[in-house]
DNA sequence: GAATAGATCCGC
DNA sequence: CGGATCTATTCA
């Protein structure tokens, strides 16, 4: 049973926290999340839309459920899934996976390079595509919260969701 | 048109 | 701690 627009419609930060322990397919490849940062509204400094919408982030203003790759850094992708009501931007960016053979990706660049992932694939419906979606376990993993990595501002909010213990 | 910072990662 | 590597956004 695939997560439904529903769940990505839940606040931000809960769809953030549940999908620790989701598992995330992409074609042939799969992997039980272990790490998100939310990215939430027009007032948090460290979101790609605080500044409002433009070509690139365009995606985050549109239904929950989309997939958000951008590229950064002249060499990684970073995979987010969107998340609220159309025309609010906010979105979970995935930054850790547990793969099936107990390697751990951990990193958002890291991630998307090991499955495949890359700017094509952004902005396409996960809640109805046959090979790129999330898939529900309920194994809710326990977790801690930190400031999210690698940005200069919002570095107050403990937004990002992090795994102690990803097995069960 | 030019300048610059960036939701990263790796190697020293 | 610095280098790789390039683009979206901002500013003039």
């Amino acid at each position: 049973m695939r997560l439904q627009r529903s769940f990505f419609e839940q606040p931000t930060l809960d769809v953030a926290q549940k999908l620790l322990g989701q598992r995330l397919v992409f074609q042939d490849k799969s992997g039980l999340i272990t790490e998100t940062e939310a990215y939430f509204g027009f007032n948090d400094p460290a979101s790609h839309a605080a500044r409002g919408k433009t070509p690139r982030n365009a995606v985050m203003f549109g239904p929950a459920g989309f997939s958000y790759i951008y590229f950064i850094y002249g060499m990684y992708f970073c995979l987010n899934v969107v998340t609220e009501k159309e025309n609010f931007p906010a979105a979970v960016l995935i930054r850790g996976l547990l793969l099936p053979d107990g390697m751990h990706l951990n990193g958002p660049g890291k991630l998307c390079r090991a499955l495949g992932l890359s700017k094509e694939w952004s902005g396409l419906d996960m809640t109805v595509n046959s090979d790129f979606y999330v898939e529900e376990t309920k194994k809710g993993f326990k977790y801690i919260t930190t400031p999210r990595i690698g940005i200069k501002q919002g570095t107050d909010l403990l937004w990002r969701f992090c795994a102690i213990n990803p097995i069960n």
